[in-house]
DNA sequence: TCTGGGGTCCTAGGACCC
DNA sequence: TCTGGGGTCCTAGGACCC
């Protein structure tokens, strides 16, 4: 086997934005600086939670998922606003500008996160030098703070830059690690949450440097492969590169709603189906991809969650196919019980042109060993001249998609292709 | 007054095929 | 007569992250 990627000597950096949403909304309204500051999702109704606060609202205990309650609770004087999707993206593309004048490989993990590969950026100086510059002009330019590690990889570099906030610069060597990394709970460890940190602990791993040491063998029977990556990355090895292109790799495309109070109205439900489906059907046009398996998810008032989905014979992105597919299996699956949440959620992604290509191509091999040539001609134009003309109409289609709420900001790959939607306009 | 919405990756079991 | 072993595809669910 030939070595995919280069082992060592490679300088990676994570840039991390501190409190995203937040420090948006204090760079455009410097009054707010200094104030303890939530930014909450359905402010007006139960269900709201934080999605992101200040560092002056945490000094309260206010923390991310929290309800709206329970902060106020904590902190009486606390500002809430709801988010401003446009805002953040027009500094989430600035942020990214600056990062692109360091280096060509820079990674978008979300919108207020990334990775850079600057191995070939020595002329612009040090590795340290090249992470101040970019933290000082993404605060002069922007008005926001963030926090950068240096290391050899993404998984140090990650675990780097989470180690000083707001405005850190941190170094992690290879050689640092057992220093560094292994003293701490194994739970701090970037890929292990609440599950897995409780099947370690029950096998006598309690901090990354038990891990770093773990016989592999119940590793892998209790995590299966997960338990070698962990090992590797508790070691500080991690030859994973940072990849430009992923940004445009989209796997699904979904839409889901908590809904105000839980319903059982087989109508309301179905309603809100619609809805969803529309909000899918209108990403996929942006993207230009249709979708060949549509998965629709329940969840009910005692939060137990299903997600049923079903793979097509041929792969749709319109509104009515998308709603008719997730109406289907709604009706097949649901018990009739309140719903809480619904979802709809498209799979299977393909390029539109690719697809229609593709079923070109294959109708075109089987109808042309038993019709002559221009009946066949004809009977494709019938059947996907309507997604050709769809194909076209879809340009001009920019409506944007919020990316909702994210706990600290969610991983929405939209916003690198949206234009300020209308919701926006409205939450302004 | 409990607990959002957007994703990714992995596993496991069953159907089906050779 | 009582049963192999490999592979792929599909579905459902879980864990994790921001």
């Amino acid at each position: 086997m030939k070595e995919m990627y280069p082992k060592k000597g490679r300088v990676i950096l994570h840039v991390d934005m501190n409190s995203f949403y937040a420090s948006v909304e204090m760079a455009y309204d410097p009054s707010l600086k200094g104030k303890p500051l939530a930014i909450a999702g359905n402010v007006e109704e139960r269900r709201g939670i934080i999605v992101t606060c200040s560092y002056e609202a945490r000094k309260f205990g206010v923390k991310t998922t929290m309800t709206l309650w329970e902060a106020r609770k904590l902190c009486p004087q606390l500002i809430v606003k709801k988010p401003n999707f446009e805002r953040y993206r027009a500094a989430s593309i600035g942020m990214f500008e600056i990062l692109r004048q360091f280096s060509d490989l820079v990674e978008p993990v979300s919108i207020d996160e990334g990775y850079m590969d600057i191995t070939e950026s020595h002329e612009l100086g040090e590795p340290l030098l090249i992470a101040e510059t970019i933290q000082n002009r993404i605060y002069e330019q922007l008005d926001l703070p963030c926090s950068i590690g240096i290391a050899p990889n993404k998984f140090l570099a990650k675990m780097a830059s989470d180690m000083k906030k707001p405005m850190g610069i941190t170094i992690l060597r290879k050689r640092d690690v057992p220093k560094i990394l292994w003293p701490l709970p194994v739970g701090e460890m970037y890929g292990i949450g609440k599950k897995t940190a409780e099947k370690l602990a029950a096998i006598g791993i309690h901090t990354i440097g038990d891990l770093a040491a773990a016989d592999l063998i119940p590793l892998k029977k209790h995590l299966g492969i997960n338990g070698a990556r962990l090992k590797e990355r508790a070691n500080g090895e991690d030859r994973r590169p940072v990849d430009p292109e992923s940004v445009s790799d989209f796997k699904s495309v979904g839409n889901s709603t908590t809904l105000p109070k839980d319903v059982a109205n087989q109508q309301a439900l179905l309603h809100v189906l619609e809805g969803l489906s529309e909000k899918v059907a209108i990403r996929l046009k942006r993207k230009q991809v249709v979708a060949a398996n549509i998965a629709v998810t329940i969840r009910y008032k005692d939060r137990k969650t299903i997600t049923r989905s079903r793979k097509l014979d041929n792969p749709i992105s319109r509104k009515e196919e998308i709603h008719s597919a997730a109406g289907q299996l709604f009706l097949k699956h649901w018990n009739g019980d309140p719903v809480r949440l619904l979802g709809v959620t498209g799979t299977d992604l393909q390029e539109k042109g690719q697809a229609i290509k593709q079923l070109d191509l294959f109708s075109f091999e089987e109808d042309a060993k038993k019709e002559p040539l221009l009946q066949t001609v004809e009977k494709l134009r019938e059947k996907y001249g309507k997604h050709i003309i769809e194909h076209a109409g879809s340009l001009a289609d920019k409506d944007g998609q919020n990316p909702k709420i994210g706990t600290d900001t969610s991983f929405n790959k939209d916003f690198l292709h949206t234009f300020p939607s209308e919701q926006d306009k409205k939450n302004e």
